[in-house]
DNA sequence: CGCACGGTTGACACGACTCAATTGCTGTGG
DNA sequence: CCACAGCAATTGAGTCGTGTCAACCGTGCG
């Protein structure tokens, strides 16, 4: 299994967005790759790069950022399972920085062996596109983070995305989960200061929505969160949408919380 | 010509951003389409529609935003030769609005047609790939202004944009365009107040960059109104930009502005 | 003619930024 | 085991950018 790792992660990523036929998962368990390990806030690739493999997250978060590092804006944040530089096999040319966020371990994936397959399945073809379909979604998310939200809805926001895209891919248990970002780091997902962010998680533990500690976030209230952030996860378009009631651990939470979350009509 | 016109918009912007065989144009100019007139401030897409259609944007601006109407913030701009919907061909659901933005007039393209043109040219479906890459990285830049300038670079940076991508297309003539927003669409596209959004635009007017005057915008200090928004057209990713000389009409300007805009080394 | 919409103005309140200093934590080497 | 370095988190005070409210003007269209 152990072999599997990366190819497991992915598929189970392509397959919560697209019908995965039998060979599609044959093909892909041949994927070639190389397992890479990267420190806290290293920069994995840099504007002007022109990378010939993609990175396959396996541990921890990345993101792109504007400028080198440690300030620059956050565009996006990616968790396991997730391919941040997926478009470069079509457009090699890098616009921003690739950087860890904390401690991460990816799979380098050939771009040769991902044109390949998508030219041998239709069907993996699509999964791709559907992949870079997702990941657009989540960025006129976040505009709407920063163009329409107050700090504090913002990081609400944020937390409550981060806890689902976790959920989807089995790596937030119960209520807590770890912080991708250090404080400065949500400054600069969030489009604020440092020091604005630090009062904005106080006042999050103030109102006992959440602990934040030592990179370890604890959701206290969820349905307070979630109403606070007007969290709708829809567009999200993980599998458990309709059948959400898994995702979330205890039962009453999840029952408070369709109760609030408004679905489209 | 006539019929042509939507053809030739299409190839034009495609042939933008990536090589196509005249074996791709032939298949192009087969594209069947219709005519459709919008007022301003329409709504063509909803939240919830499943299209079997995209729209390409012959003439006017079109934008996605959040919510009907109104308000809603403004997570892209479309300018003449794009076609905004473009992903639906391979995920029909949508999730937000896409509304007019002043009298416009599209082609509806049945996505049959697209479907088929990307599965029998290789050389096209790159290019529809492209298409939606270079969306993204229009959404990532919109994040960084919204989330790491102030309104003033934000409005100054947002005009720079609109201006490259009309040019690129033949739309904006000496230092003038038509604007694509009323003062409150632009508010709601810099996640800003209406009131905030007037004062900015006077700034901007008192400091003689531009001249903003119903619904015509005329840039008076190009070299100003770039150094303010720190403007970098590396990532519009539009052909002209090596060759940026052309663009601008005014020699004196292209020399002081390819001075001025820093190009990565 | 009058309504409606887009643009303009002023006063005021508040959210967020900056600067600067302090505390707490974690890991490393003596 | 302790001392220290370095980074992350925290705090307070003062300033400034933006939002809100409410009213007013101008113009195009029915």
């Amino acid at each position: 299994m152990q072999t599997g790792f990366a190819y497991t992660r992915f598929a189970a990523r392509l397959a919560n967005i697209s019908q995965l036929s039998d060979a599609d998962l044959e093909l892909l368990a041949r994927m070639p790759f190389r397992i890479d390990h990267f420190a806290s806030h290293e920069t994995i690739l840099r504007k002007g790069d022109q990378p010939d493999h993609c990175c396959l997250l396996l541990q921890g978060y990345l993101c792109w950022r504007e400028a080198g590092c440690e300030g620059g804006q956050i565009t996006s944040l990616y968790v396991v399972g997730d391919m941040p530089d997926l478009y470069t096999v079509d457009s090699p040319q890098v616009a921003a920085s690739l950087s860890t966020l904390g401690p991460v371990v990816v799979a380098s994936v050939p771009h040769l062996f991902l044109r390949e397959t998508a030219s041998l399945s239709s069907g993996l073809s699509r999964a791709f596109s559907r992949l870079a379909i997702a990941d657009a979604a989540l960025l006129r998310n976040w505009i709407i983070n920063l163009g329409s939200r107050d700090s504090l809805t913002r990081v609400a926001h944020l937390v409550c995305e981060t806890a689902w895209r976790l959920r989807a891919v089995g790596h937030a248990r119960d209520d807590q989960f770890p912080s991708p970002f250090t404080q400065s780091d949500l400054a600069a997902a969030c489009g604020i200061s440092a020091v604005h962010a630090n009062r904005i998680i106080q006042e999050l533990r103030r109102r006992r929505l959440l602990n934040w500690r030592s990179r370890m976030v604890t959701v206290t209230d969820w349905e307070g969160l979630i109403q606070l952030a007007r969290f709708d996860p829809d567009y999200l378009r993980l599998p458990g949408l309709n059948g959400a009631a898994h995702v979330l651990s205890s039962p009453h939470a999840t029952a408070e919380r369709t109760a609030h979350v408004r679905m489209p009509p």
